[in-house]
DNA sequence: AAAATAACCAACCGCCGACAC
DNA sequence: CGTGTCGGCGGTTGGTTATTT
């Protein structure tokens, strides 16, 4: 087809970092469309979006990640399951490339085995692929209405209601095979142990750490 | 030392929602 | 409203590097 080569692939070279950098100087990021037009840049838009957000911008963090960023990362994606924009969310300096990539080449393996030894086998309906291996991704949405009011949506569109104090830790607990979600007080060591690993028949999750440092809660926390 | 395999990670792809016209 | 464009997202690919045989 004409027009398929328009745009130069692959790895990108320091000459043309340095006309992205430039380009995100003088024009702020975003426009994406026209840093052809401006540059000259044989890259498209999507190209160098995706250059800037996950390798050139100052605020990306480079080097291995911590044991800290590690535990945050899988306590997070138990809670927001493969949502690596939301997770990089609030792991500073990590983008959700980088979360996505870490989180498949290591902490799944590590995520995985740990929990096989609890979890003999899985519910069909709540299953997903990562690197060949069986995962549950059963998620739940919670939603936090203007009189603190939490409504908890899982995956089947199930809801259920209940008081929540902002900030303050709470659990969900959801049968896989059914809408319903339940909310239970958790004791003060929950982040100390391992619950957070997937069991049988519960998903349980630390909403406390949804929240953002400002007291603000993700798209997924509706206020109404 | 060479080949095979595994691990890592940057980049691409397809889809979707928001927005402008 | 319908259409096109853009930005954002998650899944996947493929090239490079490290490790094992």
């Amino acid at each position: 087809m004409e027009g398929e080569s328009k745009y130069k692939r692959g790895l990108w070279t320091l000459e043309e970092d340095k006309l992205l950098k430039n380009y995100i100087r003088e024009n702020g990021s975003g426009r994406w469309s026209r840093v052809q037009a401006i540059t000259g840049l044989k890259r498209g838009g999507k190209s160098c979006r995706l250059r800037w957000i996950n390798y050139l911008s100052p605020t990306v963090k480079r080097g291995n990640f911590s044991k800290d960023e590690d535990d945050l990362i899988i306590r997070l994606h138990k809670l927001l399951g493969n949502r690596w924009s939301l997770i990089a969310g609030r792991v500073p300096g990590r983008t959700d490339n980088q979360v996505k990539n870490h989180w498949n080449t290591y902490l799944s393996k590590k995520f995985v085995t740990k929990k096989e030894k609890n979890k003999p086998s899985l519910p069909s309906s709540s299953v997903a692929r990562t690197n060949g291996e069986a995962v549950e991704t059963q998620k739940v949405f919670p939603q936090l209405n203007s009189e603190g009011q939490m409504k908890n949506i899982d995956n089947n569109g199930g809801v259920n209601s209940g008081p929540v104090v902002a900030g303050e830790s709470f659990l969900f607990a959801t049968d896989t095979s059914s809408t319903h979600v339940t909310q239970q007080p958790i004791h003060s060591d929950f982040m100390d142990n391992d619950l957070w690993f997937i069991d049988d028949y519960s998903f349980q999750s630390l909403g406390s750490i949804l929240q953002y440092p400002n007291g603000d809660y993700p798209p997924d926390f509706v206020c109404e």
